[in-house]
DNA sequence: GGGTCACCAGTTTTT
DNA sequence: CTGGTGACCC
């Protein structure tokens, strides 16, 4: 069935442990995809049934590809029943069946982002008049940074160092109540609210531990408390609990995970067997040597090292660049050289960073130079203003309850409740205690509500009215769509409000994307509601187009751009990792305000270990930042790469700069600067 | 209800 | 230097 020759002793030792906790710790490029695909092969030739295994990953992408490898290993229909998916996923499903012993109604809504902000921003202001929406931002984040950790609204208290925590601990409980008064859920309640209907109805817990014997988790150096409880909870009747991931990689503290559960899964789990993988098949020697170097200098973690059977490779090397500028054309020069030099494709490079922002100088050298590129992150497709109007009129034909959103759609386009009557109608709605909708049903209960506008929100709900009726039958949701779009005159509204009529035609061209993801959801889910696909937009999943084009951005033949972050289980020929200094690698914020430089380490060890064959790090002495320009410093991780693999180029990388050289490097860039206009291929200064 | 202007702040972000 | 926000004015 699988070719289990081919692994290595360490590979093949994880692939044979079926029963009773493992923890699998797989370095960077040690073939662990393999490993877990083959040891659900094994399971299921052992007799185990699909459906009782369940595997967890933290990527929609991850959970699909793991879905297909499995099914080239075993056959389709082996696979079928198997859970393969996201912790979002699979709450959502076990929501959707059970959530009604909350309180809520299974229509529920799931609020993401933009969505949590109103939100929290409206209760802020009701509390604190001069909140500011940076405010706002903030208490946000507390938020779900306490319901990562199991945190109520009731149990959240105060610290005095934080001053926003005193506005958190108010608006928390306010927030939580109006979710449920629109029957929404965060992205975060997902979470937190399975756990809590495990812990408090037995028969389910009882029920999804019988029927989940095995489980999976892919990336468990990112799980986070609530994720944490969940598996436990689930875990608890069997114990058959396999976690997979690298100490070194746990990267999204800042988001709450909390890398001390896989470090202490051991000691969590009693009898756990552990399993290192440290035999690479990624990278060279030289690079191998320089990632161990680095995160040696961690001390909370795992002793593992990567090693290779290959060669050692190209020496790594290190450019000190004048600027960001520079930088970006040193990157330039190389990608010119190697490219020819080994007959690569453009896609075979990567260029990292630390922050978005720092893309903006490659990207303006790149196109400069012709050479095709593509930037990963940056603004997302659910984010832009014209589809998150679309995907609210949807959610509210769903949910009517879902007030954020039928608040952001009530008068646009314009028909004529302004702020005014939409006031007056909110505040009818809450002296009478009843849901805004209702209110809109029957608007002459509002005081000082002319006429006019009193025909206005009857008309708006007998619109909404019929298009719901409508959706009710899922196969013609694209056309119903489409009408209502054509109803709300969408397109004039947008042609009205953008003057520059490209800019316009992308926008329309966006919403036209929301009805293919719909048409294109109805093809692929079995049992298609309008409801469903909401769920689907929420997390992601692949109907979501933006995740769609990230996809195709990597197979398209370009330079690759992208954050540190992003990287995370990619690989490359050729990486240039750019911003080696003190500030970005190392961030001034872990430097100042977190102090957790360990996960800065990390960082930096998940870009070297992207590179296969070749790597360069690049840093500028100066940098144009906030529009001055600024003094920077190697990082501080350069001086923890061994000499023997690296090639220090530029000048005098590691010094630190006297007084006397600053005015040198002054005056080495003004030469740079002018011999720039005396040459039209200039050779920078520090190659 | 919408447009303009001044001001402010400026990590990472799988779902 | 930028993008986003809020106050203010038409």
């Amino acid at each position: 069935m699988f070719d289990i020759d081919r692994l290595n002793p360490q590979q093949r030792a994880a692939v044979e442990h079926t029963d009773g906790p493992l923890l699998l710790l797989a370095g960077a490029g040690s073939g662990k995809t393999r490993v877990i695909t083959c040891r659900i092969a094994h399971l299921l030739q052992r007799g185990v049934a699909a459906g009782q295994i369940l595997a967890m990953t933290f990527t929609n992408k991850a959970a699909r590809e793991m879905r297909e490898r499995v099914e080239e290993m075993v056959g389709r229909d082996a696979v079928k029943g198997m859970v393969i998916s996201t912790f979002h996923s699979l709450c959502v499903q076990i929501l959707k069946a059970h959530i009604d012993r909350l309180g809520f109604k299974r229509n529920f809504s799931i609020y993401a982002s933009s969505d949590q902000q109103q939100l929290v921003r409206r209760l802020l202001k009701d509390e604190h008049a001069d909140a500011t929406s940076k405010d706002a931002d903030q208490v946000l984040w507390q938020i779900s940074d306490a319901k990562n950790r199991l945190i109520g609204p009731h149990d959240f208290r105060a610290t005095g160092l934080n001053p926003v925590s005193h506005w958190t601990a108010k608006v928390y409980p306010r927030y939580q109540k109006e979710l449920k008064a629109f029957n929404a859920v965060d992205f975060d309640d997902l979470l937190m609210l399975t756990v809590r209907l495990l812990e408090d109805h037995s028969d389910l817990l009882d029920y999804y531990q019988q029927k989940f014997r095995y489980q999976m988790v892919d990336e468990y150096q990112d799980t986070n408390p609530v994720q944490y409880r969940l598996l436990k909870l689930l875990a608890a009747a069997h114990g058959n609990l396999c976690v997979v991931g690298d100490d070194d990689q746990s990267i999204y503290g800042f988001r709450g995970a909390d890398v001390n559960i896989i470090l202490n899964f051991e000691h969590d789990y009693a009898q756990t067997r552990i399993i290192k993988l440290e035999q690479n098949y990624r990278s060279t020697g030289n690079i191998l040597e320089a990632a161990n170097a680095v995160i040696k200098h961690n001390t909370n973690r795992k002793e593992k090292a990567l090693w290779t059977a290959d060669g050692s490779g190209a020496a790594i090397d290190y450019l000190l660049c004048e600027d960001d500028e520079d930088e970006a054309r040193q990157v330039m020069e190389r990608i010119h050289a190697v490219r020819y030099d080994k007959d690569l494709a453009y896609r075979d490079f990567a260029i990292l960073y630390r922050t978005n922002s720092q893309s903006r100088a490659f990207e303006e050298q790149l196109r400069y130079e012709n050479i095709p590129f593509v930037l990963i992150g940056g603004q997302q497709f659910f984010d832009r203003k014209e589809v998150k109007d679309v995907i609210a009129y949807l959610k509210v034909l769903t949910n009517p309850f879902d007030e954020v959103n039928l608040l952001r759609i009530l008068n646009y386009p314009r028909r004529g409740i302004g702020t005014t009557s939409a006031d007056r109608l909110i505040r009818t709605s809450a002296t009478l205690e009843r849901p805004l909708w209702q209110i809109l049903k029957q608007p002459e209960l509002v005081e000082d509500l002319g006429q006019k506008t009193c025909d206005a929100v009857q008309n708006f709900v007998r619109m909404m009215e019929h298009y719901r009726g409508r959706f009710e039958n899922a196969q013609q949701m694209p056309t119903t769509l489409a009408d209502l779009l054509k109803e709300l005159k969408f397109d004039d509204e947008i042609y009205r409000q953008e003057g520059d009529l490209g800019r316009a035609r992308r926008r329309l061209e966006n919403i036209e994307e929301v009805t293919n993801a719909l048409a294109s959801y109805l093809e692929r889910d079995d049992n298609p509601s309008l409801n469903g696909f909401l769920d689907k937009v929420s997390l992601l999943d692949e109907v979501a187009p933006g995740d769609d084009k990230k996809e195709k951005k990597l197979n398209e033949d370009a330079v690759v751009l992208m954050s540190l972050h992003s990287s995370k289980g990619l690989e490359f020929p050729v990486v240039f990792l750019a911003g080696m200094e003190e500030g970005y690698l190392p961030h001034t914020k872990s430097i100042h305000e977190t102090f957790d430089i360990d996960e800065e380490r990390r960082l930096c060890y998940v870009g070297i270990t992207r590179a296969q064959r070749n790597l360069t790090l690049l840093g500028a002495s100066r940098r144009r930042k906030f529009g001055k320009l600024e003094q920077r410093d190697p990082s501080r991780f350069l001086v923890e790469i061994p000499d023997r693999v690296i090639n220090r180029l530029g000048r005098d990388a590691l010094t630190p700069s006297t007084e006397e050289e600053q005015e040198s490097k002054a005056s080495h860039f003004f030469a740079g600067i002018n011999s720039l206009f005396a040459d039209d291929e200039d050779k920078s200064p520090c190659s």
